[in-house]
DNA sequence: TAAGATTGATACATCAATCTTG
DNA sequence: CAAGATTGATGTATCAATCTTA
C-alpha cells in the first residue's frame, strides 16, 4: 500500500516528555524499578503458567481457584471467590462454568440467603491441587525466590503491600 | 441444581501442601513477598488503565506502541515491536490493524527485505503520545515511585532485573 | 526451505442488561 | 428497589495454518 520510499512522515526526533521526570536521579531510578516490575511480571506469570500447564495441564487461573477454596475449607461465595482472585463477577461466573464441566468444583445454592451461590471443590478438585502445588511452588521458588535474600524479600514484600493497600480505597 | 442440604462432599481440613515450604521463616516471607507481587501488580495495571483511558481514551497497550515508537525514533519492524511488547506476531497484527484504523501508526513496507513491514508513528500518533505521557506518568509516580525511597526502589530494580534476566534464556 | 506477517478458530475477560430472591 | 449471579455483546489475546518473499 504505502511504498518506503516516499515516507509520509520524514522521523522528527524522539520527543523527550519524560524530560521532567528523569530529569533528577531519584526519578530515574525508580523509573527503572517500574520497567523491571513490569517486566518481571510478564516474564513470570508467562514461564509459570507454561510449567503448570506442561506439567499438569491445569490453567493458572484454575489453581488460583483450588488454592482459594482449598484456604477457606472447601468452599466460598462467588462473590468472595471474585474478590479474591481479581477476576470480574461475570469473569467468574464463566469461570466456574468451565471447572464445573471438568468436574473440579460444584455449584451450591445457599440455604441461608438463595441469592448467593457456594462453590465446594471436589475430591477431583482436591486432587489436581495437590498434584499441581508442588510443580507450582517449584516453579515460584526457583524463578523467583531463590533470587532474594531475606532483605530483599521483606523489602518487597513491604513496599508492595504498602503501594497496593494505598490504591484499592 | 444441587441442593445445599445434602453436601456431596462434607468439607475436609483444608490441604496443607505448602508445609514443606512454609515451614522455614525465610520461605514465609518469600512467599509473602510473591502475593504482595502479584497483588500490586493487579492492583496497578488496572489504576493506570482507568486512569489513561478516563483521560485521554487511550488503552495502555496502544500507549507501549507509541512509547516504543518514539523511543526508537518513531518506526519499528513489527518483529521488534512484539518482542518490546512481550506479545505475539499475530496479537500484534491486530493492535496494530486497530491502531492504523484510528490514524496513530502506520505501516509500509520495508525496501530492503520485502518480507518485513515496518510500523510509523503519525503526527497524531505522536499527539496522543504527548498527551497521554504527563498522565500515566504521573499515575506511576503518584501510585508507584511515590511510595519507594530510594534504597527500596534500587532493591526492587536490581532484584526484579536479575529474576526477569534468569527466565528468558 | 525458512523468515516475517497475516488469518481463522478459539479462549477468556469485561460491561451493561437481565433474572431471581430478599 | 437492592444484592447476587448469569447472559449477551464485544474486545483482545493466543495457537496453528497459511501466504509472500528471500
Amino acid at each position: 500500500v504505502t511504498t518506503a520510499d516516499k515516507l509520509p512522515h520524514p522521523p522528527p526526533p524522539p520527543t523527550r516528555w519524560y524530560d521532567a521526570f528523569v530529569g533528577e536521579q531519584p526519578e530515574q531510578l525508580r523509573l527503572e524499578a517500574w520497567r523491571a516490575f513490569l517486566v518481571a511480571h510478564a516474564r513470570l506469570t508467562e514461564v509459570l503458567e507454561r510449567e503448570l500447564r506442561e506439567a499438569r495441564d491445569l490453567p493458572l487461573t484454575w489453581y488460583d481457584v483450588l488454592v482459594q477454596l482449598n484456604e477457606q475449607g472447601g468452599s466460598l461465595r462467588m462473590k468472595e471467590l471474585a474478590g479474591a482472585l481479581l477476576l470480574s463477577k461475570s469473569g467468574l461466573t464463566r469461570l466456574i462454568d468451565r471447572m464445573s464441566e471438568a468436574n473440579l468444583v460444584q455449584r451450591a445454592a445457599d440455604p441461608g440467603d438463595r441469592r448467593g451461590v457456594t462453590v465446594l471443590m471436589t475430591p477431583t478438585g482436591r486432587r489436581a491441587l495437590v498434584e499441581a502445588a508442588p510443580v507450582h511452588l517449584r516453579g515460584v521458588q526457583e524463578h523467583f525466590a531463590a533470587h532474594l535474600n531475606p532483605d530483599e524479600a521483606a523489602v518487597l514484600r513491604d513496599a508492595l503491600t504498602r503501594i497496593a493497600s494505598d490504591i484499592r480505597p
